[in-house]
RNA sequence: GGACAGGUGGCCGAGUGGUUAAAGGCAGCAGACUGUAAAUCUGCCCGUGUAAGCGUACGCUGGUUCGAAUCCAGCCCUGUCCA
């Protein structure tokens, strides 16, 4: 029975391809995780998410603590098989909440106490707890329990922070190998913190591989620091994590971040970006993120993107999906999402074919070139450019 | 024919003498979204102008007033009810 290991495959640079192999199934990295924090990927069934290509989807140990509770999911047979995903399934331990949720919650060095979004009732969430949850839901990658912190408080802050997400790193190997069953088949990930500082890193990256992990997530970026600063930082943070196990950039990104991520050597990565976007309108495709509310797609009967193999994209119209999404309807966001998540997965499919073959420098010129433009410009003009490049006729 | 009620910006709808180019919602036009408090949020939305500003505007016409979407008169139109 294989519990947990990790194959590296092909190198090309700094970027590599490889297979982690689970009881519930493999992971073709660089792997794209959707994101399905409340026990779903949001807008689409389990069958539907796996046709997208994805091996492996994410869920949240707050979220699912709230509700419907760990202890019922356990009681009903595990998260597996409550919401019918038996591939492997990633779990968040509740350190991005300590951010996203912070006017809800009070921090110690015992733990989190959050006030429940929902109803207002306290729960304390500690290293220990969190691994208890996550070994109730039956989670295939446990994450340990951090504080992801925002990248731009004071270097003293950032410091203590981690600091304490290395003790709460500690306790959280502990209590996961207590957890016995469980401990013996799933992978315990540990999260480096240091926002956006080399020797903070460097710090963390120690003290989590003196502890020891499966795999290494890196943590605290994409919180706003902008995609230069997070591509500096990740140009020393993946190195300095050990090289034979799976390094996880957590929450990245947009498609244009995880190809740059890759390329510094980044093996996994999770975002609710083409999930949510897809609920708000915004396809992404090789040629760029397109707004479907605009008006200019409102006659345009052509796909989604020509190169995409997915239901949206085979058999409906950027026409109807503009009037569907323009229109509030539910199928719109199926859609939508269904495509976002495709493309994702056709990304990362061909990340992985590029470095096999050692054409990753060739592979990410041409999505650069076709996915930003060639122009220097600012985003804004960018963007127009492109749109007037692609839409000559319906240019105002 | 009569009695009530009412006619406000693309639509719905506040406003009943000055702080009103006129609340709010919808529609429309854009933007944002990165380990999901999100099928969400933000901006614009009479014309012209980069802007200050200027012009026009609350059914129509006239009147009262320093000042009217708001008060008065006549007319036109809509709804409900009665003949």
């Amino acid at each position: 029975m294989t519990r947990f290991q990790f194959t590296i495959h092909a190198r090309d640079a700094r970027a590599r391809t490889g297979t982690i192999a689970m009881q519930r199934g493999e992971i073709a990295t660089p792997a794209f995780m959707p994101v399905g924090t409340a026990a779903t990927v949001k807008a689409m069934t389990p069958e539907a998410v796996r046709a997208t290509g994805a091996d492996i989807i994410l869920g949240n140990t707050y979220h699912l603590m709230l509700r419907p509770g760990a202890e019922r999911v356990a009681r009903l047979g595990g998260l597996h098989k409550f919401m019918n995903w038996r591939r492997p399934i990633l779990t968040d331990s509740g350190g991005y909440q300590v951010m996203s949720l912070s006017d809800l919650r009070k921090i110690t060095e015992e733990g989190v106490t959050f006030a429940s979004h929902l109803d207002g009732s306290r729960h304390l969430l500690t290293p220990e707890r969190s691994m208890e949850i996550q070994r109730l839901l039956g989670s295939d990658i446990v994450m340990a329990f951090d504080e992801c912190p925002r990248a731009d408080q004071p270097r003293d802050v950032i410091a203590r922070s981690m600091e304490m997400s290395m003790r709460w790193a500690k306790r959280s190997r502990d209590a996961f190998d207590a957890g016995g069953e469980h401990a013996a088949g799933a992978a315990l990930f540990g999260i480096q913190q240091g926002a956006l500082d080399e020797a903070l890193r460097r710090e963390s990256a120690d003290a989590l591989a003196a502890v020891g992990f499966d795999g290494y997530a890196i943590g605290g970026l994409a919180v706003g620091e902008g995609q230069e600063a997070m591509f500096a930082t990740l140009d020393f943070a993946t190195g300095q994590l050990p090289e034979n196990a799976p390094r996880y950039l957590m929450g990245v990104g947009k498609p244009d971040d995880l190809v740059g991520a890759v390329e510094r050597g980044v093996d996994m990565f999770d975002c609710v970006l083409p999930s949510r976007s897809g609920r708000n309108g915004q396809a992404f495709t090789w040629g760029g993120p397109l707004n479907l509310r605009n008006a200019r797609f409102a006659e345009d009967s052509g796909p989604l993107d020509e190169r995409c193999p997915c239901p949206a994209c085979a058999s409906y119209s950027r026409a109807y999906l503009h009037h569907l999404v323009k229109s509030g309807e539910i199928l719109g966001a199926m859609l939508m999402t269904q495509h976002n998540l495709t493309f994702y997965q056709q990304l990362m499919a061909g990340m992985r074919a590029a470095i096999a073959e050692g054409q990753f420098a060739g592979f990410a010129a041409v999505f650069r070139r076709d996915y930003l433009a060639l122009s220097p410009l600012p985003v804004g003009e960018r963007k127009r450019k492109r749109r007037d490049q692609e839409y000559p006729s319906l240019t105002l």
